[in-house]
RNA sequence: GCGGGUGUAGUUCAAUGGUAGAACGCCAGCUUCCCAAGCUGGACACGAGGGUUCGAUUCCCUUCACCCGCUCCA
């Protein structure tokens, strides 16, 4: 799906405003970064942990039926195996040099017939360029000499006339004129660099089929490989039987079989070997299900009951993109809620409206979301219904959660592989069994990406000289809001206002993030904290101290981010005015 | 992974085979400053590594990163 313009445009300002106020950055920016790795700067981090704290109270603290665990990112490598990561992930694919199609490498047909080998390929013309370069001094005797041996050739042995150009332009280094020697190592280096694909390449043909059919297909590879008219080089012949190297389909080589393995690999200890391997976790969710026996002993909890995990997970993405959105290291938010088999379809109804709700309260609109219902035959083979709750991003609508009835196949895996049976024994029903699972797991980073992108804004205010200007506000719900309270004394110069401005921040901070400044004109100061997205502003001025008596000492100037709205609140009232609305 | 594009200050953009400029932003100072005001001063950049060259940010190669389109997305 191609994207229009303003929408790679606004995210193009997007991640440039993210640099600029320090929400996200490139990972190891000033050795040139990390494909699929960021950082969180000092407004990210605490919108960040703002998202992550508000799902955390909402998912265990304002619940009865759900507890929380914090699990290794390191396992036991055979809880990969019991989930089926491991296996999953491993299949050594080929793809078609030519058609770029992709194969198992161990699904390819043997076939025999006759390869043709090529070392490589070049432009068939390369030469005569090089000829007009030169043929700007035909007064020298050398030069004269050098164009005519060169004409004399065919245009066939390219091969030979660049080897006889080279000669002839090295003997000519003598030549006493700047611009000719100018010309001279710009003619080398041309036939040195230009037009020449040195990938060897095959293919292979049945014996009965005319060598131009091998010729023909490695024509169009060095084609795609950039080569306008090709002349192949180092051609051979090889007759081979049984070989797998080769796509079925057109005879075109194939690459090295190469392995997908998804999950970073490392060693633990200190040999590193088959013995010591171990997998950065793919997933939070094989944590909770390893511990669940362990949980469910401790927390004396009944069916259904949940258990959930904030945390890091690593995928070995082929190809990160779009920003924050697919990272290879990147951090989840998910609950597993088991429940009897019966329960299974109603919650995973009312754990999808949960969540809805959820993005709605942390200021993310409904009619930006979208439930995508997974069709049966693209769901994995165990689950009884999935839902992907998704979100328009500039870049096209991607998935931020994704809602899974997962039935009892994860508990059923690691029952087999570790021999330890996951069961449930319900009291009342004298019955022991499995629990089934829901499980919704959303994307940290994703959330975070959603709520910056929904927040960014770009307004047209029109100062009172008439002068139209662009106000970029981020509009982030208050309760996920970075900072809370931008505080400002009118004058830094003055020393009244400024302690006072300082007393009103104590008085805030043990309550919510806040944000002091002193320099720059009032003005300047409100907008840094509109890029910001810090809902409340609150100046300290001489009213305040009393300049204009007692009815306006103690108060100070509240200035709301969204409507640039101003109004006298007492110090005194700040707390009760302010805490509602961040919490 | 494939193809295309782009890398110059925090941002947006210049210029150049020979000292890299601007605007905005940032920092300091002055001003009883309420929506990026004004004045003065200041800091900050050629993604990295090779090659060609007396000299490379500029030309060439490699690499890294980002963007776009495919692909992939358990």
């Amino acid at each position: 799906m191609s994207q229009p313009k303003a929408n790679t445009e606004r995210m193009e300002k997007i991640v440039s405003l993210c640099k600029r106020r320090g929400f996200v950055f490139q990972s190891s920016e000033i050795y040139g970064g990390l494909n699929g790795c960021w950082d969180y700067g000092p407004l990210g981090v605490e919108l960040k942990r703002n998202l992550k704290d508000y799902w955390w109270r909402v998912m265990t603290r304002e619940r009865d039926d759900i507890v929380g665990m914090d699990g290794s990112i390191l396992m036991n490598r055979n809880v990969w195996k019991a989930s089926g990561h491991e296996e999953t992930f491993s299949d050594p694919m080929v793809d078609c040099l030519l058609t770029k199609r992709r194969f198992r490498a161990d699904q390819i047909e043997p076939q025999s017939g006759i390869v043709y080998h090529y070392s490589g390929a070049k432009e068939a013309i390369v030469v005569d360029a090089i000829i007009d370069l030169i043929s700007e001094d035909v007064n020298d005797p050398k030069v004269r000499e050098a164009l005519h041996i060169l004409r004399e050739f065919q245009p066939e042995e390219t091969e030979e006339r660049d080897e006889k150009c080279k000669q002839l332009l090295t003997q000519l280094e003598d030549y006493p004129n700047a611009l000719f020697q100018e010309e001279r190592r710009k003619a080398l280096s041309e036939i040195e660099n230009r037009g020449r694909c040195h990938d060897s390449y095959a293919v292979l043909i049945p014996q009965a089929k005319p060598a131009e059919t091998a010729r023909k297909l490695a024509r169009q590879y060095y084609q795609s490989r950039g080569l306008h008219k090709v002349e192949l080089l180092g051609e051979r012949t090889e007759e081979v039987t049984n070989t797998t190297r080769f796509n079925p389909e057109n005879g075109s080589l194939l690459t090295e079989p190469r392995a997908f393995n998804l999950m970073f690999k490392t060693y633990v200890g200190a040999t590193e070997d088959e013995n010591s391997i171990a997998y950065l976790r793919p997933e939070t969710a094989q944590a909770i299900f390893v511990q669940f026996k362990n949980v469910l002993e401790t927390s004396r909890k009944k069916l259904p009951f949940g258990i959930a995990q904030i945390g890091k997970a690593f995928r070995n993405e082929i190809n990160p993109r779009n920003f924050t959105f697919r990272s290879r290291e990147f951090e989840q938010m998910e609950l597993e809620y088991f429940c009897k088999p019966v329960q299974g379809p109603e919650l995973l109804k009312y754990w999808l409206e949960e969540r809805l709700r959820f993005y709605e309260n942390i200021g993310i609109p409904r009619e930006k979301l979208h439930v995508h219902d997974i069709p049966e035959e693209e769901r994995a083979f165990y689950s009884k219904g999935t839902y992907d709750i998704e979100f328009e991003f500039p870049f096209g609508i991607q998935e931020l959660e994704g809602v899974a009835y997962r039935t009892d196949y994860d508990l059923t895996q690691h029952t087999k592989h570790s021999g330890k049976p996951l069961e449930y024994f319900d009291e009342e029903t004298k019955e022991r069994f499995v629990p089934h699972v829901i499980e919704p797991s959303a994307g940290v980073d994703r959330t975070v990406l959603a709520l910056i992108c929904t927040a960014y804004d770009e307004e047209t205010v029109t100062d009172e000289k008439g002068k139209a200007e662009t106000r970029i506000v981020l509009r982030f719900h208050p309760r996920i809001a970075p900072i809370k309270a931008g505080i400002f004394p009118l004058l830094k110069n003055n020393p009244q206002l400024v302690s006072k401005a300082h007393e009103v921040a104590a008085l805030l901070k043990p309550h919510m993030m806040t944000f002091y400044d002193e320099s720059g004109a009032i003005g300047r100061r409100y907008r840094r904290q509109d890029e910001a997205g810090t809902p409340f502003g609150i100046t300290i001025d001489f009213d305040t101290l009393g300049e204009k008596g007692d009815e306006l000492r103690e108060t100070v100037t509240l200035r709301h981010r969204d409507s640039m709205q101003q109004e006298r609140v007492k110090i005194s009232e700040l707390l009760q005015i302010l805490l509602p609305q961040i919490s």
